[in-house]
DNA sequence: TTGCTTGTTGTACGATCGTATAATAAGCTT
DNA sequence: AAGCTTATTATACGATCGTACAACAAGCAA
C-alpha cells in the first residue's frame, strides 16, 4: 500500500475546483489577493497547476465570473420553478431569491464587487458583465410580459429592476448591519408593485 | 534665472494633487494598476514623495474615497441648494443630480466601483463605506421627513432610493450603452413618486 | 548673501507577482 | 508487469510591488 504524493483529477473537475478556491480567495481577500499562489495554496495544489488548466490568471478570473454568473441563473431559474403558475408569483419569486441563499451568501456578494472593480480595467470582464446583464434583464422582461405589461414599458421596467436588486444586494454585501434580507425582499417587492400601477 | 528642476508644493496642496492623481489612476487602471509608481507618474512627482504626505499607498487611496465621496455629498447639496423651497422638487433635485455631472462623469464612477472591490480586504475602507452611506441615508431621511412622509416609513424609503440609485449608477458605468443619463433620472423619479402612494 | 527647514528626488532593498520549464509520478492501456 | 500519457510538482526567472533612506535643492528667514 502506498499513498500517492498527489491525485489525479479529470480536467474538467480540476477546474472547476480551480474556479471555486478562486471564488473563495475573492470574498475573503478581494481582487488584489487572488494571486496565482493564493489560489493554488486554497485549491491544495502546485502553483504551476494553475498554468497548465488555464491560460493565465486572467483566464482563470473571468472563468471564475463566467461560473458565478451561471450559478446564479440557475439559482433564479430555479426559484421560478419552485412556484406556481401565477405570473405575479413568478415575477417575486425570481427577484426574491436574490435575498435568499445561495444568492444572498455573503461569500458570493463579496466575489461579485471584487469583480466588477475589474470590469474598467479588462476588456474580456466587460464583455462577460454585458452579456450577462442581459440575459437577466431578458429573464424579466419575458416574466413581466407574462404579468401583462406592456411592451414598450418593459425595457425601462427591466432596467429599474435589475438596479434595484443590484443596489440592495450591494448594501447587504458592504453593509450588512444596516439591511437584511428579509427587509430586502420587502423593499423590492413593494417597489416592482409599484411599476404595475 | 535658473529654471527649477521642481517646485515646492504646501503640504496641503501637494497632497491634494495626489489625491487626485489617484483618482485618475483608478479610473483608467483600476484598483490593480493604483501603485505607487504609476499614481507617482500620473502626478509627475517621485515615488518618494507619496511616502513623504501619505502613511503609506493604503492611506492614500482611503483618503482618495474620503475626498471622492466629499465631492459627491457636495454635488449633491448643491443640487438640493439650487431648487427652491418645494420638499419633492428638493428631493428630486437631490435624486437626479446623481446622474449629472460630475457626479455622472464617467471616471468618477470608475473609481468608485475600483473602491467597492477593495471594501471586502481593507476595514478601513469598509469604515470608511459605512460612514458614508449613513450620511447619504441621513440626508435622504431629511428630504423624506420635509415631504410629509411618516418617520417609521423612511428608513425604509431611504435605504430603497440610495439602492436604487446605486443600481442605475452603477448600469451607467459598466453598460453606458444600456442606459442613459435621461432614463436613469426618469426611472428613479418614477419610483421615488411611487413611494409617497 | 548665508543658513536653515523640509519638500523632493533617486535609488536600493526584500517580497511577491505571473509565467515558463524540466523533472516527477499517477493511473490507464496493453 | 511494462509502458505510455499527461496531470502535477517544484523551481527559476524577470518584472513590479511597497517601503526606507540618504542626498539634494527650493524657498524663506536673518
Amino acid at each position: 500500500m502506498s499513498k500517492p504524493g498527489f491525485t489525479r483529477a479529470e480536467p474538467d473537475a480540476r477546474r472547476l475546483s480551480l474556479i471555486a478556491a478562486t471564488a473563495r480567495v475573492l470574498a475573503r481577500e478581494g481582487a488584489s489577493g487572488a494571486s496565482v499562489r493564493t489560489i493554488a495554496v486554497e485549491a491544495g495544489v502546485s502553483p504551476g497547476l494553475i498554468a497548465h488548466h488555464f491560460d493565465g490568471v486572467h483566464a482563470l478570473i473571468a472563468a471564475t465570473y463566467a461560473h458565478v454568473g451561471d450559478q446564479v441563473s440557475t439559482a433564479l431559474e430555479a426559484a421560478i420553478g419552485a412556484v406556481g403558475d401565477d405570473p405575479r408569483a413568478r415575477l417575486h419569486a425570481y427577484v426574491a431569491a436574490s435575498f435568499s441563499p445561495p444568492i444572498a451568501d455573503r461569500a458570493l456578494l463579496a466575489t461579485w464587487t471584487a469583480l466588477w472593480g475589474l470590469v474598467i480595467a479588462q476588456p474580456a470582464i466587460a464583455a462577460l458583465h454585458d452579456a450577462q446583464y442581459a440575459h437577466y434583464r431578458s429573464e424579466i422582461e419575458k416574466l413581466l410580459a407574462a404579468c401583462g405589461m406592456a411592451t414598450k414599458a418593459r425595457r425601462r421596467a427591466a432596467i429599474a429592476i435589475t438596479a434595484l436588486v443590484d443596489g440592495l444586494w450591494l448594501e447587504l454585501c458592504l453593509s450588512p448591519a444596516v439591511l437584511d434580507a428579509d427587509e430586502a425582499r420587502a423593499i423590492a417587492e413593494a417597489q416592482i408593485a409599484a411599476l404595475f400601477r
